[in-house]
DNA sequence: CGGCTTTGACCTGCGC
DNA sequence: GCGCAGGTCAAAGCCG
């Protein structure tokens, strides 16, 4: 049975459509570079008025689904341990929804969800089965921390995604890089960025290689942007600046995570690879489980459907409004 | 000059 | 309570 995938995805280079770039050309620094300019570009998968639109096809291409299936067949256990992000991909698309559209995402992609409980408990097992796998973990906020550190790692929902660095090359939001920190039993850093769209947003976004392939990048979102969407004319907004960011003074820190890019070598490419993800959201409960897990059915009929006609139907009534 | 990256310091969460 | 790891701040400097 094929599933929905509630883990990022993994898309070999090799197995991108032929307008993807290789990393040796991708890269300015055999292959290490300077992440955070390609960081910039990838925010569009979720995007409904990003690249996106001009290549729905090869955002969400029928590769995705016959990738889930490998995934799922190599980590059944993480069936029912994980969840889908399609309310994450509604969340974002839903303005754009095509007025006459009645079957949105949410009605026939109900996401798997869990209760605290259950998901500390899965969240110790997939540890131990896969110490490597990207794990959503959401939670409300409840924090009473200072003003100052409000933004603690807990506090928002997250969104765990993995892309190839082509499907970092555009992106409708600005994110500024405002931190980087080597992470423990990872050769790669982080990068921490928040967006610079609009001063106040919290949205942020965390960026580090995949352990697993090096090629892959992990991208978490936290947070909500609490703007809309800039018009697609100025996304350029969210291009770099500098063709290549370099250490602006000496260091010894890890550069490793850092891809070099920049629009004019990346923008005008189609962001290639094909993402879904999964989100875990608290207050969910057991109830909704059992009750998502009836439309595992409906998820294997209605995926391609939904990612075919549902959203390009959108995207298309989108990209004919006039920003 | 504004916006960006870099990076050490600081702060909090969490496990023991 | 302590120490570690992760997340954020903010000063310094670069770039267009």
């Amino acid at each position: 049975m094929s599933r929905v995938s509630s883990l990022p995805l993994q898309i070999p280079i090799a197995q991108l459509n032929n307008q993807c770039f290789s990393m040796s050309e991708f890269t300015g620094n055999g292959g290490d570079g300077d992440l955070q300019a390609v960081v910039r570009g990838f925010n569009n998968c979720f995007s409904p008025c990003s690249t996106i639109l001009d290549y729905p096809q090869t955002c969400f291409s029928p590769l995705v689904v016959q990738e889930e299936d490998v995934l799922f067949s190599s980590f059944p256990d993480l069936l029912f341990e994980s969840n889908v992000v399609f309310d994450e991909l509604e969340q974002l698309y839903k303005p754009f929804y095509p007025a006459s559209s009645q079957l949105s995402p949410q009605t026939s992609l109900s996401s798997y969800v869990s209760d605290h409980e259950e998901r500390e408990a899965n969240r110790v097992q997939k540890k131990e089965a896969f110490p490597e796998s990207a794990i959503v973990v959401a939670a409300a906020a409840t924090s009473t921390l200072p003003v100052k550190y409000k933004r603690r790692k807990t506090q928002h929902k997250r969104v765990v995604v993995e892309v190839a660095a082509e499907g970092l090359s555009s992106d409708v939001w600005a994110w500024r890089k405002y931190g980087q920190k080597p992470i423990k039993g990872s050769p790669h850093p982080r990068s921490y960025y928040r967006c610079s769209s609009l001063k106040g947003c919290l949205a942020r976004k965390q960026v580090e290689r995949s352990q697993s392939d090096p090629q892959m990048f992990v991208i978490t979102y936290t947070a909500e942007h609490c703007h809309g969407h800039p018009i697609r004319k100025s996304s350029l907004a969210g291009t770099t600046r500098h063709k290549f960011s370099l250490p602006k003074r000496p260091t010894t820190s890890n550069h490793d995570a850092s891809i070099s890019t920049d629009s004019g070598s990346c923008s005008l490419s189609p962001p290639v690879t094909p993402v879904l993800a999964m989100k875990v959201e608290d207050g969910q409960r057991i109830s909704d489980i059992e009750a998502s897990k009836s439309n595992i059915g409906v998820l294997d009929d209605m995926c391609d459907v939904m990612l075919c006609d549902d959203l390009f139907l959108g995207f298309d009534e989108l990209d004919r409004l006039d920003f």
